[in-house]
DNA sequence: TATTAGTTTAACAAAATTGTTAAAACAAAC
DNA sequence: GTTTGTTTTAACAATTTTGTTAAACTAATA
């Protein structure tokens, strides 16, 4: 491995869990295995290192989906592979939802700039989806709802619980693969709980 | 209202918008339209001023449904009030998830002494649920789940929406006070999918 | 061997931030 | 009108943190 993806992987780990102002660069460094100043040879700031990384993780939180739901599966279908590849991607990395949210919620700005980007995309999926769900119901297979209520419903179950991970470890007595573990074996309730609660 | 009031209320404003560590004594100062000597007047330091804050919204985060989980209400009835519950709480409160959430994960410390003081009640309250699950489960009503994971479940639903409220208000296109109209409407939705999805 | 990119060390500059202090101003209460 | 608690101002100390720089060192390589 490169010094700079030794930096990288190193600034991930304190960015991800202290947040961009707890972050530290000293710590980066010494989690690096390596000094203050190598950092600025590589990555000439604080801010440029955070952007790098804060891309990368913004962009999985939010795009890893989307192709399941703009595909023409059956919503039944894409509740299954949805959950299922969400679960998937956050046991691989956990980090990422709070981390996200929360510079989200630190810098609201930023966000604006990036969805702006990519904002239509997301809003005409949602229309499809809603002409999707009438669809369905009038073919008497779901109940007539929100599209972009319903997507919330399956990225909330999904997501919350890594949001959540310290206290749910701290309730349950969990290290953090215990955790993933229970995150997983919570799949199918999740898959049950979405299909049956939205079937006529 | 008292000089102390405005402070802490500036105080909670700027600790709960930023975070501790991106929170500025001198931004919560011109907050509440003082200076900053007057803070440590009051406040000696901002840890201590940050605990009072903290304390305060991680009580209300953990401790309000606690009544209502514990009570001898059917599983369906308590989802019912669980929900309502919560979702009225967090709409006046719409800032605390993310606040306290944030928090414990840059600090977990703090929240295994928190949790260890009031760690065995939630212990128990889980286990009595899992035989109130399983009572009525035997009674033909609802499907064999892990108390635990309902609970999870229930919470994830309410309270994720307020987590991701940046993302939501962004790419639904609405200020707070529309969000909170549409985090309020999708309750009877909420309800509807616990309600189907665990009924046998 | 000389060169080069990468790395360390150590010192330091610059800025930001928290916290302290003394003196004066003010307003209410006694 | 004096006292008391509150508030402002302004300066400043202490600390933390980011970023810079120069000099020396190392290991691979041309």
């Amino acid at each position: 491995m490169t010094t700079e993806e030794q930096i990288l992987q190193a600034a991930t780990k304190v960015f991800t869990e202290k947040g961009f102002a707890a972050a530290r660069m000293d710590e980066i460094a010494k989690e690096a295995g390596i000094n203050r100043a190598l950092l600025h040879y590589y990555f000439r700031s604080k801010d440029k290192m955070f952007e790098i990384i804060f891309e990368d993780k913004f962009h999985k939180f939010f795009f890893g989906v989307y192709g399941i739901f703009t595909s023409d599966l059956p919503i039944m279908e894409k509740i299954e592979k949805i959950v299922d590849f969400e679960l998937e991607t956050l046991v691989n990395h956990p980090e990422i939802p709070i981390f996200v949210l929360n510079e989200i919620n630190v810098n609201p700005e930023r966000i604006l700039n990036r969805m702006n980007s990519a904002g239509s995309p997301i809003s005409e999926a949602v229309k499809k989806l809603d002409a999707q769900i009438l669809k369905e119901h009038e073919q008497g297979i779901i109940k007539k709802m929100s599209g972009f209520s319903l997507v919330i419903a399956i990225i909330s179950l999904c997501v919350f619980p890594f949001v959540a991970k310290n206290v749910i470890m701290g309730v349950g007595q969990m290290d953090l693969d215990t955790f993933k573990v229970f995150a997983l074996s919570r799949k199918q309730d999740i898959i049950n709980i979405l299909q049956n609660g939205i079937k006529l």
